[in-house]
RNA sequence: GGCCCCUUAGUCUAGUGGUUAGGACGUCGGCCUCUCACGUCGAAGACAUGGGUUCAAGUCCCGUAGGGGUCACCA
């Protein structure tokens, strides 16, 4: 039966350090982190690095590189310690070998000298004849003898089913003939999945396992292992994956699927993680929630059971919200990188307070930012198609206008700027607009900009008057 | 193929037998306006399908279809 009942549950995240940390990984970090968080019990992390062939120390290091741009820091885990350490698998190869030979012992699991080729054969056979394999069970009667290289099989009962109660997906069943004697312990003495994660989350004193849901058809054999054991079995949650927009499951091929990926394009850790716990949750209407919120509101109750497609659009949006949100020198401070890394010289002093200000509801990532706003800090990109529409020969009487009131006056406020520009137009019974796109263009490159005083502003008098003189040219 | 899971608009979702099926992203339109964005107002857009159960079904049951997962000395 479920033990999570206690008041403070353990949970964990256990990734597989063969790559980054994946937008899906640090989803399921997140609701064990939430509800570890939300509960006052605890969040372990540990490294399942038993695959060697695909397990890095890099891996190691971008994960937790990832998990701490997120903020969800862990209790216990790598670099922090604790209690029921080590946190590497493969640093803990004695105590599977230790229950291993428990369940050897006790006659709950055997070793099986079957090879490979023996075993592929058997498989072949199988799809031969159309039918499904099971492993045949041969060396299940044979006495042990350890000095012999052997894998470690557990004992699967051949009638019955087991159920559980998942905390997303209810109730889920088993029948045991769909199970078979599989292999816990590797001749190396390195344990299988289910084997090695089982023994860690017992000794871990794990009671809730929330995993992705590709896990659901590991559930009832594990449970089988904890009950030989007598172990208390932890509840489960799985949770749905993470879909591309075909909903096949997200990877590469859909874009940036690593989470250090988009900060690099400029998303808040905290944007992302708002975006990330309402894939597949919900809290009524709700859709921006502060940590805190997410913290006191989040349940596996309100954890849905289907699949969800990740949409960058509403995580740009999401991110939007939470830039608007931010004070001047938070804004500042985390946007000048992208600045610098677009080669740009721009230094957290009055002008780039000015460009954030303007900049601020009108980007949605802070890469953004940077890039669309790069004129303010080198040569505009003259677009083509403002260029032709903006920059004719009708505009060069307006842009001279213009310059010559800015060049005799040193009152750049706002309200000078508009007697400016409308006293241009009003002599030429012009609407504003008229005056304010051709100068637009001439200091932006583009039609599109913050407010025209804005822009001047920011510019200053002389790169105002140096881009408006390169516009008249142009006009010419 | 066996087994398991899933199915409300393009997408994320609310909904726990009685609602004009709600919200958000996106899309389209109005307003605001020097452009863009923000803001604001509005519009289009969904219960996969067929049977049951019930006075009443998006909600419960069964089937069908579609999608996903899993069937290793990977995790």
């Amino acid at each position: 039966m479920p033990s999570e009942t206690t008041e403070r549950p353990r949970l964990r995240f256990a990734p597989s350090p063969t790559g980054y940390l994946h937008i899906g990984g640090a989803r399921t970090a997140l609701f064990n982190w939430l509800w570890a968080r939300h509960t006052g019990g605890a969040f372990v992390l540990r490294i399942e690095d038993t695959d060697r062939e695909r397990s890095t120390q890099a891996a190691v290091g971008a994960i937790l590189d990832g998990l701490r741009w997120l903020g969800l820091d862990w209790d216990e885990g790598p670099e922090v310690g604790g209690p029921h350490g080590p946190y590497f698998q493969t640093q803990r190869l004695d105590l599977y070998r230790g229950y291993a030979d428990r369940l050897i012992e006790e006659g709950k699991a055997y070793a099986c000298l079957c090879t490979r080729e023996e075993l592929d054969a058997g498989r072949k056979r199988a799809e031969a004849e159309k039918r499904q394999f099971r492993y045949p069970g041969t060396c299940r009667e044979r006495p042990y003898d350890p000095s012999q290289r052997h894998v470690v099989r557990f004992r699967v009962p051949e009638t019955g089913a087991t159920t559980f109660d998942d905390r997303v997906k209810g109730l889920i069943t088993t029948p045991h003939d769909t199970l078979q004697d599989e292999v816990i312990l590797r001749a190396d003495g390195v344990p299988l999945y289910n084997f090695g994660a089982l023994v860690d989350d017992i000794t871990m004193g794990i009671t809730l396992v929330a995993r992705g849901d590709d896990h659901v058809n590991n559930t009832a054999r594990q449970i089988l292992m904890y009950e030989a054991l007598g172990a208390p079995v932890p509840a489960f949650a799985h949770l749905p994956m993470i879909l591309g927009a075909d909903k096949a499951r997200l990877s590469k091929r859909h874009g940036a699927t690593s989470v250090t990926a988009y900060r690099e394009l400029g998303f808040l850790p905290h944007a992302v993680v708002n975006y990330l716990a309402r894939l597949g949750w919900s809290h009524g209407d709700d859709e921006i929630f502060t940590l805190d919120e997410l913290v006191r509101h989040f349940d596996f109750a309100h954890v849905g059971a289907t699949a969800g497609v990740f949409n960058l659009e509403k995580m740009a949006w999401v991110n939007q919200t939470w830039m608007r949100k931010l004070p001047p020198e938070e804004l500042a401070r985390r946007a000048l990188p992208y600045f610098l890394s677009e080669g740009l010289p721009a230094e957290d002093d009055a002008k780039l307070r000015h460009v954030l200000e303007v900049a601020q509801a009108r980007a949605h990532t802070f890469a953004e930012i940077a890039s669309t706003f790069r004129y303010f800090y080198a040569p505009i990109a003259l677009d083509p198609k403002a260029k032709a529409k903006f920059l004719g020969p009708d505009a060069r009487p307006l842009l001279e206008a213009v310059r010559g009131a800015l060049a005799s006056t040193d009152d750049l406020g706002t309200p000078a700027l508009e007697r400016l520009f409308a006293s241009v137009a009003e002599a030429r019974g012009l609407a504003i607009g008229k005056v304010a796109q051709p100068v637009r263009v001439a200091l932006t490159g583009g039609t599109a900009s913050p407010g025209i005083y804005d822009v001047v502003q920011i510019l200053g008098r002389d790169e105002t008057l140096k881009r408006l003189d390169d516009g008249v040219r142009t006009a010419a």
